[in-house]
This record gives C-alpha cells, structure tokens and sequence, in this order.
DNA sequence: CACATAAAGTCCCATATGGAACCATTTGTA
DNA sequence: TACAAATGGTTCCATATGGGACTTTATGTG
C-alpha cells in the first residue's frame, strides 16, 4: 500500500482515476447509494472478464456457468437465466460454445427429457483452474479496503440486502 | 411488508425467485462478496433500464449522460466515459442521439476547441423528471431491508471500499 | 383420451456494442 | 517555427446481445 489513506486523499485519487463526476455522483447525488454499488459491480467485472477474454477466450455467461457448474453439477441452462437474469438464448449460446469446445458435457434427464443436466469436463475443471484465480484475486484486491472486523459487518449488511431482493425484484419470464 | 423476514424465510424465499444455485452462489462460493456487489447490481439496473427504455427510450448511457449533466453542467463526453468506464464511441452515440432528440445542447470551448461541453434543455430537464423517480424508487426499495443505523453503517463501509478503488482498479485509457 | 397451456431449449434476425482507424485541435520539444 | 505525440470526438465495421417465433416434451383439464 503505497498511497495513504486519509479521506481527503481518498477523494482526491477517485478525482484523478476517475475524474471530477465522479465524486458527485458517489457523494452529492440523490442516488448515491445505487451509484456506489453500480459503480463498484462495473469496475471490479468489467476488466476481469476482457482479460478472461483475451487471455482464454472465456466470457461472462460462460465464467458464469462453469463457475455454476462447479457449485451444483447437473444444473439445466434455465437455473442460469434464474440466477443471472440473462434471457435464455444468451445462455444456450454460451452452453453451444461451451460443448463444442468440450468445457461441459451435456446429458438428457430420462425422467423429464426437456431438462439437459450439464457437467464438466476434465478440460472444463483444467480450464476453471486457471480463470478462477483472476477472479478471486480481484475480490481480495476489492476486500483490502476494510479490515477483518469491517468486512464481516459489511458482509453481513450486504447479505442481508441481498437476501431481502425477493421483496422488490421481479425477475422477467423469459 | 408482508413476508416474515427470518434467516430461514429469506433463503426460502430467494430459492423460490432466484433458484437453488443462488443461495450456493451467495453463501456457499469463494466469490461470495463479489458474487453479492454484482447481484444487487444486476437485478437493480437490469429492470431500470429495461422500463427507461419501454416507457421513455431512455437507454442507460442516456439515463447516465442526463442525470451527470444535472450535477455537473457543461461536462464534455469524456468525463462520462471516466466514470462510467464506457468507450468512448458509445458516449458519443448517446450524445448526438440526446442531441437530435433535443435533450441536450453542445457547444465548443473557445477555449479548447477539442471540447464540446454540453448542457441539458428545458425539454432535458423535464425527461429527467419523468425518468429520475424510476430510479429513486427502486434505490429507495433496496435500502428498505436495512434499518436507518444499519444503512448509515453499510454506507460508509461501501464508501470506504469504493474509495479505496483506485489502489485497484486502472481504467484502460481509450 | 384429446387438446390447450406451459416449460426447456434453439434459431432467426434486427439492434446494440466496442475495437480500431480516423479527423481536428492542442501540447510538448527540438 | 516545425513536427511528433496526445487528446476529444466521430465513423466504420465486425461481433455480441436479446426479443420473438419455433420445436420438443410435459402437465393440466374437460
């Protein structure tokens, strides 16, 4: 950490890195608190997936369900839309690319043949081996902000946000 | 209110509306926090923007360009794109489409004659009237799941951590 | 047992998006 | 003063994205 930490350089490097609006956005704006989270979510994701890119031709939908995969084997392209929002073609693409690069391997459940359980492939776990990292790198980079005791309170707040989203969003059927 | 807002309902809850790879994506993955940041990103914007664009043709760098210019008059595309860190062929499309639409105006710094500041209409006014509560509203739903102190609370540890981006984060220049 | 309705997934096509080359203007430097 | 490099902005074009129609399989209802 090479940079100190005390609020009025705080806002004096987001003016630098990020320009005057900036501030009164994050700060003065009726909708500071959507902007901050916005703001948060498009830069943590927005360059971590253009290095997946470049560097493994890998991109968001697809992150997404390997990184799924992993977590629930056997998940049907629909649990993707469900946790993603992403319409349904946007995902059948991605599990297209996906197979044909031999990432995921993909069945038909007997007992109801519209479902098509996916799972990966060695390739599939090889490949979440190295993109997994630049992911979890950057959490940590985002993380460092806050000490122990300040990242578990906020932890909890923000799960706590989270857990309360089935009150005011309404997913689209798709 | 009419849902009970226990642990155990909650998760209920969410299984219900975001599927069963929710909560493993939320509570049980090593990404959990970033995982968070981006759902109540996603599932904020995604249908703001989807209802700006039906009901007013509003698309989000639109919705940006206008609601940066209420606070920051005379601001050129560029500081759109520091901050927001969109390309800059995308700011100028939304420009001149805010432009024909008369939305906005453009002028040229005798300054600097690289510079187009730009600043709203009257009729840019009244769109940010009509499309502004879109957005109020739904900020105004998300914070509902904190108590007033736990939202004092949350809020200055997001702010902390988000300016504490630039240790972090580097904008490709474009 | 029909037959309407729904759900999972795919395909087509129009539109949105972003990289790269470009123009105009300004700045730095020999 | 000349001329390379940088900056704000636009245009071109290839690719990504998403709505809507479609297929297949399952479910509900008379």
């Amino acid at each position: 950490m090479n940079k100190p930490d005390t609020q009025l350089s705080a806002s004096a490097a987001m003016a630098d890195t990020f320009g005057a609006l900036s501030l009164l956005m994050l700060d003065d704006s009726d909708l500071r608190h959507a902007w901050r989270v916005n703001f948060l979510a498009n830069f943590f994701t927005g360059p971590v997936y253009r290095q997946m890119g470049e560097e493994f031709g890998i991109t968001r939908p697809e992150f997404v369900i390997l990184y799924s995969l992993k977590h629930m084997p056997g998940l049907v392209a629909q649990d993707i839309c469900r946790v993603t929002g992403q319409p349904k073609n946007s995902i059948s693409r991605a599990v297209s690319d996906l197979l044909n690069r031999g990432l995921i391997e993909r069945a038909t459940d007997p007992e109801d043949k519209r479902n098509k359980p996916l799972s990966l492939t060695k390739d599939g776990w090889q490949m979440l081996d190295n993109i997994e990292p630049i992911m979890t790198k950057r959490q940590h980079s985002m993380r460092d902000a806050l000490s122990k005791d300040e990242l578990a309170q906020f932890d909890a707040l923000l799960r706590k946000m989270v857990f309360a989203m089935p009150h005011w969003v309404t997913p689209d059927q798709q």
